[in-house]
DNA sequence: TTGAAAGCGCTAACAA
DNA sequence: TTGTTAGCGCTTTCAA
């Protein structure tokens, strides 16, 4: 660098030029002054030194001073998807809007991974942290309890502190239901034809099974086989999910149900392998929803789940954490979305930028 | 919370459980052991009983102490966005890999926002800062510059520091060649039935727009406008820029040039207000890869740009840091994705997770 | 090969 | 209404 950093101004500073003692410097900078009854001439007169030094706090000095840090952590399994991206966006304005500062993370799934980076965050003394779609969100739970750091479930719920997750019950119910009607248009649907393409161990596989066996029985009657087929949970196990089924039965089902984004990009990249014209009556529900995905050319339902408020719910949370003996599952509706919509999404509400104007 | 969360233990207790001294203890448990001449038997001793204490060290002190925190941050101007979460992706792994914890922020491409959020990422002590995308690097460039912090601007370049971007130019070359190519099968196509939405006054719409300029004369000779719509940069304005453009021409061009996803999803909310059949012989380019999108049932040409090489020189360069008169600018070739391609991504690359057992 | 001591920049009692 | 003082938990000379 060429014009080296200039050492950066400290309340000493501040305080050797105007006469002010530090404490005073440090009430009026960090907006405790009215408590401590600084006069307001005071107050303004160093601010204004403050802004003409171009002083900046150091947080960290702030954090282990009062043992905070103004951080508050988000972990994610990944953030690629859109899904757990507009998380992260809601949760970006909400922490910002409360004057805290955002750590967005992903874990990739990997329990391992997961644990280090709570530590980590840990380490630098995090407010609260939102634990999204972890599969084993107790052992995460030890890990903050013991550090004293405020933590909510969302997406995947555990059994030791609250969780907010999508209702996957009642969505994957809706949304069963809406794939039969849709294939129903065609021809007459057997129990057999329709099949849910996911089902992991996790809670909310169970609950979206469970919502499609359901449904499935009440529109079709009882099936001989249980008409679910195991993916992972990343687009290439997916695709050789789909290529196994292909394999066996020369054909997709009917209509079936598939668990995530990704595993329907998983779908897709079955789909690339053939011409387009082989898989012309496809009927699909996706539990998620994705703007491209919803104009693709078969009739897709999706299921938007509610981030905003999801998010939204679990900052409330971490306010108010008292640890029950039950902790509390906190279910939020998710949407039914129709083929070919388009809804709007988070950055909807962000403000219109400078160039508008041309 | 029922059980208190116990104090965390410092070095100091470490201390005084095995009469090491505090200085030793953080020698050995920083690693710089080996320099300060620890015996080997003394460092095993301290490790195991910082394990079996479950010391977690705190960073903020660390980083107060030293001057630098481990933080590296990445400032995006979105996260809900594939090319923008994909780097997050990207980034995260590389950060972590290297012992550093990934910090991403995102600034809604509203300047001061950004700027608020560089200034707060200072605060923290970052030791880097990718800025992605930003509309004034040259601004955040001055605050990083006072402060001492390495920093690279991706995607948009600017005057003051290094830059890596997509070769935009090159990009929108291919991008519009493969468009004019795909709707000549139809039939010939004029000069002015091919058209670009999108273009702000950013370096990388310019160059995009002129590698269209180019590809079009070379292709179809010179046409009597220039073809070009002006959309913002939300899917809201650019829904508006289709409508605007279908209610003057009552069609839309033969074939055309989206300058993004997000102006993508402005086509689909237009799209979406009209019966499918309206709109059958749509030729489609996009300056972005999603794998949904590449199904679409138009043919669309999408350009992936490399966001795992754009990261990963960025924080190579900032490493190696020096500032230049005129800073140079890395170009990073992007790929052209023909219709109905489901491409690997970032999570391909994460570790099987232990439910692949089932 | 290790320990003692000073201090990073800030906050919060306690005094004045 | 303001100043003094003692740390927060760590790193880093300097001594031993």
């Amino acid at each position: 660098m060429p014009s080296v950093a200039k050492k950066k101004a400290t309340i000493y500073d501040l305080s050797a030029l105007c006469g002010a003692s530090a404490s005073t410097i440090s009430a009026v900078l960090n907006g405790s002054w009215r408590e401590r009854r600084i006069k307001e001439s005071t107050a303004r007169k160093i601010q204004q030194l403050a802004a003409e030094q171009g002083y900046q706090v150091n947080l960290q000095a702030r954090g282990l001073r009062s043992a905070r840090s103004g951080l508050v952590g988000l972990l994610l399994p990944v953030h690629d998807n859109r899904y757990f991206s507009s998380m992260a966006q809601y949760f970006q304005a909400q922490v910002r809007a409360r004057g805290q500062c955002p750590l967005v993370v992903s874990g990739g799934r990997n329990h391992n991974e997961e644990r280090q980076l709570v530590q980590r965050l840990i380490s630098y003394a995090i407010d609260g942290l939102l634990i999204v779609g972890s599969t084993n969100p107790d052992a995460l739970h030890e890990i903050c309890e013991n550090a004293g750091v405020p933590h909510i479930n969302i997406d995947l719920p555990g059994n030791k502190t609250a969780s907010v997750i999508s209702d996957n019950y009642q969505g994957a119910y809706l949304l069963t239901q809406a794939i039969i009607k849709q294939a129903q248009y065609t021809a007459p649907v057997l129990a057999n034809e329709v099949y849910l393409f996911g089902g992991h161990d996790d809670h909310a596989s169970q609950e979206r099974i469970h919502g499609f066996l359901v449904a499935k029985k009440e529109m079709l009657g009882e099936s001989n086989t249980r008409c679910i087929c195991s993916t992972g949970y990343s687009p290439a196990m997916t695709e050789q999910a789909f290529s196994a089924f292909y394999k066996q039965y020369k054909q997709l089902p009917r209509a079936f149900f598939v668990n995530s984004s990704i595993n329907l990009e998983g779908l897709l990249r079955f789909l690339a392998q053939y011409p387009a014209s082989l898989f012309n009556n496809l009927v699909v529900g996706c539990y998620d929803y994705d703007p491209f995905a919803s104009f693709l050319p078969f009739p897709l339902f999706m299921i938007r789940q509610d981030s905003a408020a999801m998010i939204a719910r679990g900052l409330e949370l971490l306010d108010t954490q008292a640890t029950q003996l039950t902790p509390t599952i906190y279910r939020i509706t998710p949407q039914l979305v129709a083929p070919r919509t388009a809804l709007t999404g988070p950055l909807d509400e962000l403000q219109s930028p400078t160039f508008l104007k041309d």
